[in-house]
DNA sequence: CATGAATGAGCTTTCATTCAT
DNA sequence: GATGAATGAAAGCTCATTCAT
C-alpha cells in the first residue's frame, strides 16, 4: 500500500469528473436543466454536494462542459477529415455515421434539443456548434454541386433539416421509430 | 360615475387575459417554461403578480391554456376537412398552409419544441397533439399510397421530419433562412 | 312603487349586515379565522367583496363584531337578572339554559374555542367575556356557599370547567355525544 | 481542520432538530398553526428559513412531528400498563399523572386544543389520539362499573370533560388557577 | 480531499384591501 | 350603493452556492 502517485491521483480525478458528467447529462436530459438540482446529481453520482464544486465551479459550468464535450465528440464523429472531395461511398458512410450518432448519443441529443430552444442558454454554445455545422454544410454542398443538383445549398439545407427532424422524432419516441428504414430511404434519396 | 356594466367587465377581462397570454407565450418561448417566472411575465405585461392569478389559477394552467389554444389554431389551419381524397393541388395547398403556420406562429412553434423535450410537462398536451398529427399522417400516407410510392409510411415520416426540421432551423435563425425556396423545393420533391 | 323610505333602507342594511355576519360565522367556524377568506364569505353571502367593506371596515372588525355579538347573546341567555338569590329550581333552570346555549350556538361555540387558543386574537374579546363569566361565577359561588359546600369557589370552578369541557367535547363530536344524559347527571350531581 | 465525523453531523442534526421543534411548538401554540409563519419560527430559532426545510419537508410535517411526538409522550405518561384492574390508589395516581401532564406540557396542551378545533388539520392526528383516549376511557369505565356507579360511561365522560375543561382554563390563565386544590377536589369527588 | 449544515435570493401562490367606474 | 379588477405584502418552499470542520 504505497502512497498514490500523482498520476494515480490524476486518474482518480479524471474518472470522477467523467462520472459526474455522465450522471449530470442523464439528469439534465431527463428533467431539463432548470429542473435538475445539484443535489440530485450529487446523490446519483454518490458524492457530496461540496465535492461537486470541487470539480465544477457552478451548475452552469457543469452544463457547458457537458455540452461542449458532446459537441466535440459530434465533431470528431462527423469530421470527414478528407480533404475536400466526397465520393458516393463516403457520403453513404457519412450518413451512416450521422445515424450512429443520433442513436448512440440519444441522451445528449435530447439535452441539446431542449437547450437549443432557450436563446438565453443557447448563446453559450452557438459558436462551437457553428464550427461543426459549417464544414458539414460545406461538404454536402460541394457533394451536391458536383452531382449536378440544381440548387446545392437548398439540397443541403433540406438534408440537414432532415437529420434534425429525424433526430427529434427519434429521441422523442425511440421505441417505435423505424430508424434503420428511414436511414436506407435517406441514402437512396439523397446520396 | 355609474358602475361598470357586466359587459364592460367582460371586455376588461377578455382583453387582459389575451394580453397576459400573449406576453406569457413570448416569455415562455424565449426562456423556456421552467426558466420563465411569473414575475417576468407580470412585469412585461405591466401588471402585478397577483393579478395573474386572478386570470389563471397557476403557472401550469397558464401554460396549458396557451398551448391548447395554439394547438387548436394549428388544428383549424391544418384540418383538411376533405372527406378522404387529397389531390395534387390540395397537397400543394396543404404544404403552403404548413409553411404559413411555421411563419406566423413562430413564437408558438418555439415553445412547442421546447416543451416537447420535457416529458413531465409534455404529457399535458400529448393527447391533443395526437388529434392533429394523426389525420395529418393518415392523409399523407393515403396520398403517397395512391401515388404509388413504395413505402408510404416512411415517406410520410420523412416529410413530417422535414416539416419539424425546417421549422426548427427557421425558428432558430429566421432572418437568413430561405423559407420560400425550401418550400418550393419541398413541393417539387414531395408532392 | 314609491321610493324607499329611510326606514326601509335601514332595514335593508340591517338585514344584509346580519346575513353577512351569519355567513361569516359559518365560514370562520368551519375553516378557522385565518383560513377563511373574504372572497369565500362574500361569494357565499351573495355579494361582492367591495360591498363587504361597506359593512365592515376589515376582516378583523367582522370577526370581532361576530364574537362580541355572540358573547352578548350568551350574556342575555345566561344573565340571571335575579337580584342575588338563586334557588334550586332557578339553578336547574340555569343549567338547562347553559345546555340550550351549547346546543343552539354550536357554530359560535366552535369559533369561540378556536379563538380562545390564540392569545394574539383573544385579547380582543377577553374583557367582554370577563363581564359574562364574572356574574356567572359569583352567582354559583353564592349558591354553593348557601348550600354549605366546603369550598364554594372550587366547586364553582369545577362546574365551569365542566361546562367548557362538555361544550368542547360536544362541539367536537355532536352526533354521538349524549348531551341530555350528561345534563341530567350534572343536575343531579351539582345542583 | 479534519472533517467532521458522521457522529458529529448526527449530533448537529439532532440538536438543531430539537431546537426547531421546541421553537415551533411555542410559536404554533402562541399564534395557532395557521397564523404561525415559518419566518417567525426561523427567526425565533435563530436560523434561516431555508434551513427549516433541511429538517422538515413542510410546515405540515413540522406540525405533525411535533404533535405526534407530544402524543407519544402523553401516551407513555398515561399508559396504565396494568392488566385490567385499577385500584383506588392506582386511580389516584392516575389523576396525579394527568395533572402532572397538564402542568408540564402546558404549551403542547394549548396547541392540542387549538388544533382540535380545526377539523382539516386535526384529521392528521385523530387516529393516534384515539389510541390514547380509548384505553383511558376503558379503564375508567371499568373502574366506575366495579365501584357500582349507576352509569359508568356517563361518569367517565364527565371526568374526561373535567380534565379537558380544567386543562382549558388552566392553560388560559395558569398563574391564578388553583390547580392543586382542584386536583384534590377531583380525587375526593371522582375516585 | 470531503462533508453536509447553512444561507439567501428568488420562486409560485394567496389574500385583505383599495378604487375607478 | 355596488362591482370586481387591481395591488402589494407576505406566505410556503426550493436550490445554487458557501464554508467550518
Amino acid at each position: 500500500m504505497s502512497p498514490r502517485t500523482p498520476k494515480q491521483f490524476e486518474k482518480i480525478r479524471h474518472d470522477r469528473r467523467k462520472s459526474i458528467m455522465d450522471t449530470a447529462l442523464e439528469v439534465f436530459s431527463e428533467n431539463g436543466y432548470a429542473n435538475a438540482s445539484i443535489s440530485m446529481i450529487a446523490k446519483k453520482a454518490g458524492i457530496s454536494k461540496g465535492l461537486m464544486y470541487n470539480y465544477f465551479k457552478s451548475k452552469e459550468e457543469l452544463l457547458s462542459t457537458i455540452v461542449l464535450d458532446g459537441l466535440n465528440e459530434m465533431f470528431e464523429l462527423l469530421d470527414p477529415n478528407k480533404d475536400g472531395v466526397l465520393t458516393k461511398e463516403e457520403f453513404t458512410y457519412f450518413i451512416e455515421e450521422v445515424f450512429k450518432l443520433i442513436n448512440e448519443k440519444r441522451t445528449f441529443y435530447k439535452l441539446y434539443f431542449s437547450l437549443m430552444m432557450q436563446p438565453s442558454v443557447w448563446k453559450l454554445f452557438e459558436a462551437r456548434l457553428a464550427e461543426i455545422i459549417e464544414p458539414f454544410m460545406k461538404i454536402t454542398i460541394d457533394y451536391y454541386a458536383k452531382k449536378g443538383v440544381e440548387n446545392p445549398l437548398l439540397e443541403s439545407l433540406l438534408i440537414s433539416a432532415l437529420f434534425d427532424g429525424i433526430g427529434f422524432h427519434y429521441v422523442f419516441n425511440p421505441e417505435q421509430y423505424p430508424l434503420d428504414d428511414i436511414k436506407k430511404l435517406l441514402i437512396e434519396r439523397f446520396v
